[in-house]
DNA sequence: GAATGGCCCGGCTGC
DNA sequence: CGGGCCATTC
């Protein structure tokens, strides 16, 4: 890639500037000069909902369009692959595809990998290393551990490697690594051992990623550094209150030579404080750079006066905050909704409710989020989703790629592109089972560390050995075979077909398929899924012109964040707090705002809970909301197998009181609500602000029913059927208008049902019998759509049409 | 050597 | 509550 002789096609271009200079005309005053002042250091606070993207992009655009940058000179670092690809979306309507097209947008990961790809060598890895994983990373340290001969109950496995990782975060080495204490001995020990089997297998972690470049960039004497730091005319960073030392570093590195560094943040949303951010960075970025531009955005085009309201109430009692002052001119818009429920059921209940409601009238699912704090949370509000036949999905947690047929399917094609990546050769040498077993696994590993070479070479050094008995050898050699014929195909066939052809050789399928279970089944049609995913892949980068490669969709997969799986299909969004950052909906929930949930607390002592974050997070949290806000909080929460009775959270006391409605379900029986005052003290429901008392909501049924003895039967089902949600309307079935104790069920199912018959569960809704138990009690397994195969009795079930 | 069941322990946020 | 690990059994 070489110069600045960069030639425009001038008169195509003149054509797209105008709308250009149209839009930031539309522009007020802080946003238009922080898009227009684009020579030397600039810090942009920009204020929830101040229109900070739009100002990101005409900034950009105008580098491009006025002052005829070379788009491949101007880096923009954006905090999620989707936020990179909103931008560049945004950028193509204004400056053109061709231009949009050779800027650099991306994550710091995905940056720093593609760079390191094109300078591997002078970074001292192979062209086709890989990037590990936490799992990946565990496997390593477990490895490692056996090795030294480590304790892992003395010397938590996790506990060393977040100390490494930590570390690493500081930008220190395993060689820079002083050792403070007795277990820091432990730690540099492993961090040693940890790094050398990294190298060796030709793989990095996410912190090597940065690590690596920041070295390329900070050494005086490389060449590649020097083209580098070169590289760069402007250099942009979003979301710069997340930014941790290692970033800041190579941020500064990029800009060195020019100076022209635009950063743009909002230390009030600084919540990655846990993952080695550091808030400082941006509060201090005009010290650091002399004749720094600081430009505030202040006015929130955003939000309702009231979300405004409330958010402000939080975050105005945080400490060290850069002075500003959020504001907007929209309409008050509806109060803030305050719900209290009588459990997560309850809660769960109480949002699909509205979320039906606001689906009646014609609101798009597509504007309407859920937030939780923690993952935990999300599964009875999943739960009650799926009852409610109401269309969701899950932004982050365990999903697709942590299935155990996923990451065998990618394991093996890790291999085939790094024949040293250790850790997927121990992942799938025997799965599907080959007959290497646990001993000759073991024999390999411990000829592998004395010899310091990888698994790949070391086992056809065993098979000349008697190391292992004649049995291991034949497997083992068939296993090479495969593995190398694997390769071979690898180098003329595209990923997508290697990987199909590879479930079939490495008998996979088969070994799928000789278990002869809907659960086999689901696994089988992950991995077409897969497949699919990889043809998808290959598609995109044929239509961009470039060619598609197996370490380009691995790299992808690794490095492809969680909230970037948002697509902009109908469904209500359900993610946790931090996911939801730089997203905006029209309504929101806002789940489990509760003590110790919201602000979390950690069971573990050790760990320093950090309130001044859980408060930004709160912050973050409500000024997603641009119509209509409901916090809820539950009087009991069962969680990790307890049941936690919780106060509502500070948060809530901390709105201010003309901004705010509070209700409760009927379901919530307490008494009164309890609030903890700004001082601390308890004090009754906010009914004394002149408010008429809040409607009964109609939303829980007036009283439990009675729970029959002798009725437990599946425990989930004991409990959906209990909860509040009994009566809600669906779509497809109409629970309501079922008969909620007949008997029907009992007389007429024994004649009616059987394999096969389609029935439905007021709480699951429609599902497929598939075993019949008949007895005193006559029970059916069915599977319902959704969820895994339950045991039902036949009197909770009727027969669908 | 593989499959299955019990038990213990951790328990958040994520590139 | 649920995943991972270990011991037991086939």
């Amino acid at each position: 890639m070489s110069g600045d002789d960069f030639d425009f096609d001038v008169d195509s271009f003149e054509e797209e500037s105008d709308p250009l200079q149209a839009s930031i005309d539309e522009l007020n005053p802080p946003q238009a000069e922080a898009a227009s002042h684009v020579d030397g250091p600039l810090v942009v606070f920009a204020g929830a909902g101040s229109g900070k993207t739009r100002v990101i992009t005409y900034r950009i655009a105008n580098l491009l369009a006025v002052h005829r940058v070379p788009p491949y000179r101007v880096l923009a670092v954006t905090f999620t692959n989707k936020a990179a690809g909103e931008m560049r979306h945004r950028l193509e309507s204004l400056v053109g595809p061709e231009l949009a097209r050779d800027l650099w947008v991306g994550t710091f990961h995905a940056t720093c990998a593609r760079l390191l790809r094109r300078h591997h060598e002078a970074a001292g890895l192979g062209k086709s290393f890989v990037v590990y994983d936490d799992a990946d990373q565990r496997a390593v340290m477990n490895r490692v551990y056996k090795a030294l001969g480590i304790d892992d109950k003395r010397y938590p496995l996790r506990q060393i490697l977040g100390r490494i990782h930590k570390e690493k975060q500081e930008g220190v080495t395993a060689a820079e690594f002083v050792p403070g204490s007795f277990v820091d001995d432990v730690v540099a020990r492993c961090f040693h051992a940890y790094e050398a089997h990294l190298a060796q297998a030709n793989a990095v972690d996410f912190d090597d990623l940065l690590l690596r470049v920041l070295r390329l960039l900070e050494n005086p004497t490389s060449e590649a550094g020097e083209e580098l730091r070169r590289k760069f005319r402007y250099v942009l960073v979003d979301e710069f209150q997340d930014v941790n030392q290692v970033q800041y570093r190579l941020v500064r590195a990029f800009a060195a030579s020019t100076r022209n560094l635009c950063v743009v943040g909002d230390d009030d949303q600084s919540i990655y404080r846990w993952r080695g951010a550091d808030v400082r960075i941006v509060r201090n970025f005009s010290r650091d750079f002399e004749g720094t531009k600081v430009v505030k955005l202040e006015q929130n085009y955003r939000s309702t006066a009231n979300v405004v309201a409330a958010a402000l109430g939080v975050i105005g009692r945080a400490r060290d905050r850069i002075p500003k002052e959020l504001w907007t001119q929209n309409p008050p818009g509806r109060p803030v909704h305050v719900v209290q429920t009588a459990s997560e059921r309850d809660e769960a209940a109480f949002v699909a409710e509205q979320v039906r409601a606001l689906v009646r009238d014609d609101v798009s699912p597509a504007q309407i989020a859920v937030f939780y704090r923690v993952h935990a949370q999300s599964r009875v509000l999943e739960e009650v989703m799926r009852a409610e036949r109401l269309p969701y999905q899950v932004i982050g947690g365990t999903k697709f790629f942590d299935r155990a047929e996923i990451k065998d399917l990618l394991s093996y094609l890790r291999l085939v592109d790094n024949p040293q990546s250790d850790v997927d050769l121990l992942r799938i040498i025997n799965v599907p089972p080959r007959k290497i077993g646990a001993t000759t696994v073991e024999k390999i590993v411990a000829e592998a560390d004395r010899s310091g070479r990888p698994l790949t070479e070391t086992i056809p050094a065993v098979l000349e050995t008697n190391l292992v008995g004649s049995a291991g050898k034949k497997a083992l050699a068939s296993f090479v075979k495969l593995v190398d014929s694997l390769r071979a195909r690898a180098a003329t066939a595209p990923p997508s077909e290697l990987a199909r052809d590879l479930v079939a050789e490495s008998g996979y399928r088969d070994w799928l398929l000789a278990d002869d279970s809907a659960e086999s089944d689901a696994r089988l049609q992950n991995l077409e899924e897969l497949v699919g995913s990889i043809a998808e892949y290959e598609a995109e980068i044929a239509a961009a012109g470039e060619l598609p490669t197996l370490s380009g969709y691995l790299e992808r997969v690794s490095l492809t964040a969680m909230t970037d799986e948002l697509k902009d299909a109908p469904k209500i969004s359900m993610m946790t707090v931090h996911a939801a950052k730089g997203l905006e909906f029209d309504f929101v929930f806002l789940t489990g705002m509760e003590e110790d949930t919201f602000p979390f607390r950690s069971q573990d002592p050790s760990r320093d809970d950090d309130d001044e974050e859980e408060r930004r997070l709160a912050y973050v949290a409500i000024t997603r909301a641009r119509t209509q806000l409901w916090v809820t909080h539950a009087e009991r929460r069962s969680i990790f197998g307890t049941t936690r009775y919780g106060l509502p959270s500070r948060f809530i006391a901390d709105m201010p009181r003309a901004a705010v409605q509070h209700d409760k379900t009927e379901a919530s029986q307490s008494s009164e609500g309890r609030f903890i005052d700004r001082e601390g003290w308890a004090f009754g429901p906010r009914r004394d602000d002149g408010r008429p008392p809040a409607p009964k909501l109609a939303w829980s049924r007036p009283t439990p029913e009675p729970r029959q003895a002798g009725e437990r039967f599946v425990e989930a089902e004991d409990e959906a059927s209990s909860s509040s949600f009994g009566r809600r309307r669906s779509v497809e079935l109409d629970p309501s208008e079922l008969p909620e104790h007949t008997t029907p069920a009992t007389k007429l199912l024994a004649g009616s049902i059987g394999r096969g018959t389609r029935v439905a569960h007021k709480s699951f809704g429609v599902g497929v019998v598939l075993e019949l138990d008949e007895g005193e009690d006559p029970t059916a397994t069915v599977r319902f759509t959704g969820w895994t195969p339950k045991r039902i009795k036949l009197r909770f079930l009727h027969v669908a049409e």
